[in-house]
DNA sequence: TTTGAAACATAGCCTTGGCTATGTGACATG
DNA sequence: CATGTCACATAGCCAAGGCTATGTTTCAAA
């Protein structure tokens, strides 16, 4: 064990953050991808979705019917799928922080193709805080770019 | 296994890799506990474990069940939980995982406290040849120990 | 030795995120 | 303008990981 006494976080704490992280991973990864659609093909359409998250086309529309009920996509049958204001800020969000944890742990000597692999798990669980500290760990190592 | 020289891991492929990475975690987590509690107390009980994964009892008995299943643990009716040889070594793989990543996270400017929390979700998608690199930029800063 | 509280098991329910199978809407094309 | 195909929706199933409520065991103390 290696908690300090005075430290208010108990074990159980975290993984109850660990627990919430989890449960808008998803909705994370559906609403970049959705921003990724439309920035690439002007749309997003449930098949490619499906197919780009690696899951059966009613998944795909699952995810969507949360998206929505969540605030973050509209869609209309037959027609694709949009995210809202809302939504296009957490895709964005959520892109650059994919990114930065991918320059961090290739900084950090992770080759690159196993540094995208792992970050997509990562990037979930990474804090503002954390994100942070990569983001100065990078700008001190590459003053330039 | 990807051949495929061009393209060799899809987005697709990265999801399915998240998605099997966080269905050992808890698996994980729990062996890592059982084998705190045996360390510190001696035996792991079924209401300890809740307790210290923030859980209701059910839930930890559910996860014992779980764990037994999948060859980790062992336990008789109102005794304790015990760990196969195979629960310990991933017990002990586990937390020394856990440790490097703390570890490694408060080496690139994490406050101690938020590199705890992120450690608990970060840890389960790290790779062995990210956790590589971890070491080797720990021991690279730190010769002494 | 009885007994009551604490520890554990069991039953039953919920949500999420997968799946397959199958129904239905949209649209190009013959 | 009929129709086949593709895109999408819907229904229904599963496992995991949560929960509450309610039996059972165990064990110590009266």
């Amino acid at each position: 064990m290696s908690t300090t006494p005075s430290s208010p976080v108990t074990h159980a704490d975290r993984f109850a953050r660990a627990r919430e992280a989890q449960s808008v991973a998803l909705l994370e990864d559906y609403a970049e991808l959705i921003g990724d659609l439309h920035a690439e093909m002007g749309e997003a359409r449930v098949a490619d979705i499906a197919a780009r998250m690696g899951v059966a086309q009613p998944t795909a529309t699952k995810a969507v019917a949360r998206l929505k009920r969540e605030g973050l996509a509209t869609s209309r049958p037959y027609r694709g799928v949009f995210l809202t204001d809302t939504g296009t800020a957490l895709a964005d969000r959520v892109r650059r922080r994919h990114r930065t944890v991918v320059s961090f742990l290739v900084a950090v000597g992770v080759p690159e193709d196993v540094a995208e692999l792992d970050a997509e798990g990562i990037e979930h669980h990474v804090s503002d805080q954390t994100l942070s500290a990569f983001d100065r760990f990078l700008s001190a190592r590459t003053p330039e770019d």
